[in-house]
DNA sequence: GTTGAAATCCCAGGTCC
DNA sequence: GGACCTGGGATTTCAAC
């Protein structure tokens, strides 16, 4: 799909409050609202748009600690792998998981409600998983920037 | 804020989709509409929720290329450490920054068109900070798992 | 104080220009 | 892309428990 600059307007605009009406978000991206909704509705059906999600604050909801593991394996045989993601996707506490180049082969992404917490999902969860060599924590001490939007305005 | 079971069905249910009716929402986690709008808006106001946003696909929005890029300062003076946050904070193509425990200072959350595009930041951008010691990059070859669903159901 | 119900208002979605 | 029209949901108020 080929999106045009008032496509990406109406992007941006979405991203930044997914809620507005559509008579709000016309006005904005300078449309009147029927052309806007059918845009609105032409990137929700290429799937430009996958979809609509509540913003929430982690801190407020009781998940004040962001982790960040990186996890490499011992060995990257099919059975290895698929069990550890298997795993990875089974677990509530990961947001996230990339497999990546480079050194670590996966970088996770992890919530928790408090240290204790941390302590009893690593040793619980993480070490019981079969087949990981090496594992890295890093705790995220600052969000510097959270930044939905992708592209310039 | 003190959330209960109801609360928390609630975010999740908004997490999935933040744009259901008032009466959708009340029906799944069986409350009037009157009583649901009046939590909705208690945890909106509360900031636990924090606002609501399109969920774009990068893929389709062109921007295929996710990357992780850690960085180390040379110095972590007051001065170095500002401009560094700042500078972060003016570019577009990173959409989060963390600052970490660990080896490295901040990792960097990327999202690029292409590799000539990757490497054009780097050059012009990254390098172009002053106060940068270390720089280590991986790709992301695959999104094993990407949950916006903070609690089990 | 918290829930269910009703009425008004405003927006979404469709159709035609 | 813009204008009109209709059905439905949101919002506010009120009554009830």
């Amino acid at each position: 799909m080929k999106l045009d600059k008032t496509d990406i307007a109406i992007i941006r605009e979405l991203q930044a409050d997914g809620r507005q009406s559509n008579l709000a978000l016309a006005e904005k991206v300078n449309l009147s609202p029927s052309p806007c909704l059918r845009r609105i509705r032409q990137l929700e059906e290429a799937g430009v748009i996958k979809g609509y999600a509540a913003v929430v604050d982690q801190q407020k909801y009781g998940l004040p600690l962001t982790l960040f593991v990186r996890i490499t394996l011992k060995r990257h045989k099919r059975d290895v792998v698929d069990t550890f993601e298997a795993a990875i996707r089974a677990l509530p506490e990961v947001i996230e998981c990339h497999l990546l180049t480079g050194s670590a082969d996966y970088l996770l992404r992890v919530m928790a409600a408090s240290l204790q917490d941390y302590e009893r999902f690593m040793r619980e969860e993480i070490h019981e998983i079969p087949g990981v060599s090496a594992i890295d924590t890093s705790f995220s001490l600052m969000q510097v920037k959270d930044s939905r939007v992708f592209r310039k305005p």
